[in-house]
RNA sequence: GGCCCUAUCGUCUAAUGGUUAGGACGCCGCCCUCUCACGGCGGUAAUCGGGGUUCGAAUCCCCGUAGGGUCACCA
């Protein structure tokens, strides 16, 4: 509501529209050196959700000018979990677009064609001072209590010698002159103006000497060029970010907005590592989360959706969403509220939907084919409709129909303590005589079995369905005991609580 | 250490100078019930501390404190 506002009343330019497109512009640049990481994926989503709430264009770029850490593998399961998650994007990779190409490694012509640019108009100059000499001084620095920057050796070498010096092979990095006096000011959505003394800043390194472009200066020059109008990116950048206005300035453009989302957190308040669990998109897809529950619970850790809204769908999260509410405080993450929402979702999931989810694993355990008949196919339909509502993830549901597959090989002991006395035996094979005259096999004729077998050996109804669960499934935990039998099938029933009966015989203690 | 950001129940958050500080997860209790789960109802629990400004402060200002980020030829 307010950026409209702001759209009328301020010219576009200033707002981060694109001057010639008047879209708005927003990437994520994930660097593939690892998974995508649930922070990634939450700022991917609000870049995401950004351009979809004010009709722009999101563009995927990937940052791999660490030739060291990037891996083909990470790029492959990045844009993987991205569109797992339907996170898609209008511009990037396989995708391509009028901007690219969209991988930083395939990009390295445009940077030196910059990069010569400024160095043509002494934006920019070589800088010929050794890493170690370098790293020497910032340590000496740290122990004298002053501030790590950079002395500024060759920041007076006319360009003649710079390039003399390159001509004669040696080794050079190249670094961009800052300002030492003033302020810069970053506008920040999320947190607003966010002043720098420019003493702070040091003429810092733009290109390294193995040839490659650093971050900073790779990620402005293709903001520039892919004429971004909003950066949308984690905190940890804020403070980088006078350097990315100073280089957007050496660029001769106008920086974009920029908008700082807070960190994640783990739950003791420290970074998220590998030693908190799951904290990538694999994981938890491989745990059985669903990505829409995912993507909901990333909404909701540093925006809230308000009218005091936690079911968010992807199509309400676009039009919900603004960018100006976002919390301007980190957020532990908390499982327990993931799976509760996981919960929601897999609970409202068609059992069709979710027998695809699990069609391999029940496959793999042999329990069904290829190529199932209709009426098996029906038949697990009902089954995961009974699961469905029993559990907090996909992953659970395998586990959870294994009894209509195999009989229970032991029973829950702590049931069998308590449901299988010595008195159980006789009851549980009179029930079974019964069951053989029920017609047709149905929950409520079979209740009506029950129920009467109950009233003629007044007991309680629990004295008998209790233990005929545990009889048939193993466990004292599950739907409607009559459905499950339904599903077993009256000779299956009867067969497994003839053999808890002799169970009981030889085991039970009066 | 310098600079920057942040601070409401255990956790995620609402409240943009006036509310008994609201909701959700979790936890506890009750109801439903053949168990579990779902669902329903109820409960527990918070404005980091200290100063201002104001008739009135969670909200604005200052100072502390705490947490985080950044100061790389990593991104």
């Amino acid at each position: 509501m307010r950026i409209i506002l702001r759209i009328t009343t301020v010219d576009k330019e200033s707002m981060g529209m694109s001057a010639e497109t008047g879209q708005v512009r927003v990437r994520f640049a994930p660097s593939p050196t690892g998974a995508l990481h649930i922070g990634g994926a939450r700022t991917a989503y609000f870049n995401w959700l950004f351009a979809r709430k004010h009709g722009g264009v999101f563009v995927l770029r990937i940052d791999d000018t660490d030739r060291q850490r990037s891996t083909e593998a990470s790029y492959r399961q990045i844009l993987d979990s991205l569109r797992w998650l339907g996170i898609t994007w209008d511009e990037g990779p396989e995708v391509e677009g009028p901007f690219g190409p969209y991988r930083q490694s395939e990009r390295l012509s445009v940077y030196r064609e910059q990069l010569d640019r400024l160095w043509e108009q002494d934006k920019v100059y070589a800088c010929f001072c050794s890493p170690e000499k370098l790293a020497e001084e910032r340590e000496q620095a740290q122990r004298e209590g002053r501030a790590p920057r950079y002395a500024g050796h060759c920041a007076g070498l006319s360009l003649e010698e710079q390039r003399r010096r390159i001509a004669a092979g040696e080794p050079h990095a190249f670094r961009l002159r800052t300002a030492s006096t003033g302020q810069t000011v970053v506008r920040d959505v999320i947190r607003g103006e966010v002043t720098f003394d420019n003493r702070e800043l040091d003429d810092f390194i733009v290109w390294k000497t193995d040839g490659m472009p650093t971050y900073h200066f790779a990620s402005c020059v293709d903001d520039a060029l892919m004429h971004i109008t909003h950066v949308i990116r984690a905190e940890e950048h804020l403070s980088n970010t006078p350097r990315h206005v100073a280089l957007f300035q050496a660029l001769g453009v106008q920086p974009p907005v920029f908008a700082h989302v807070p960190m994640i957190l783990a739950p003791d308040r420290s970074k998220l590592s590998k030693r908190h669990g799951a904290t990538s998109v694999e994981e938890y897809r491989e745990q059985g989360i669903l990505p829409e529950a995912l993507v909901n619970y990333l909404l909701l850790l540093g925006f809230s959706p308000g009218e005091d809204r936690e079911i968010v769908s992807r199509d309400e999260a676009v039009q919900l969403f603004d960018l100006e509410r976002v919390a301007k405080h980190a957020a532990v993450y908390d499982v327990k509220k993931l799976e509760w929402i996981n919960a929601h979702y897999v609970h409202n999931m068609s059992p069709d939907a979710l027998l695809d989810q699990i069609w391999p694993e029940l496959e793999g355990r042999g329990w069904t084919g290829p190529d199932p008949a209709r009426e098996q196919l029906a038949w697990l339909r009902t089954a995961v409709e009974f699961a469905r509502e029993r559990t907090r993830t996909v992953r659970d549901l395998p586990d959870m129909l294994r009894y209509y597959f195999e009989a229970p090989e032991s029973y829950d002991e702590k049931g069998a303590r308590k449901h299988f006395r010595p008195e159980t035996a006789v009851r549980l094979q009179a029930a079974a005589d019964r069951l053989a005259d029920v017609r047709p096999f149905g929950a409520v004729e079979v209740e009506k079995a029950f129920r009467s077998l109950i009233s003629d050996l007044g007991i309680k109804g629990g004295d008998l369905i209790h233990p005929t669960r545990l009889a048939l499934t193993g466990v004292t935990v599950g739907p409607g005991l009559f459905d499950v039998m339904v599903l077993l099938g009256r000779d299956e029933c009867v067969a497994r609580m003839r053999r808890a009966a002799q169970w009981i015989e030889l085991n039970a203690q009066s």
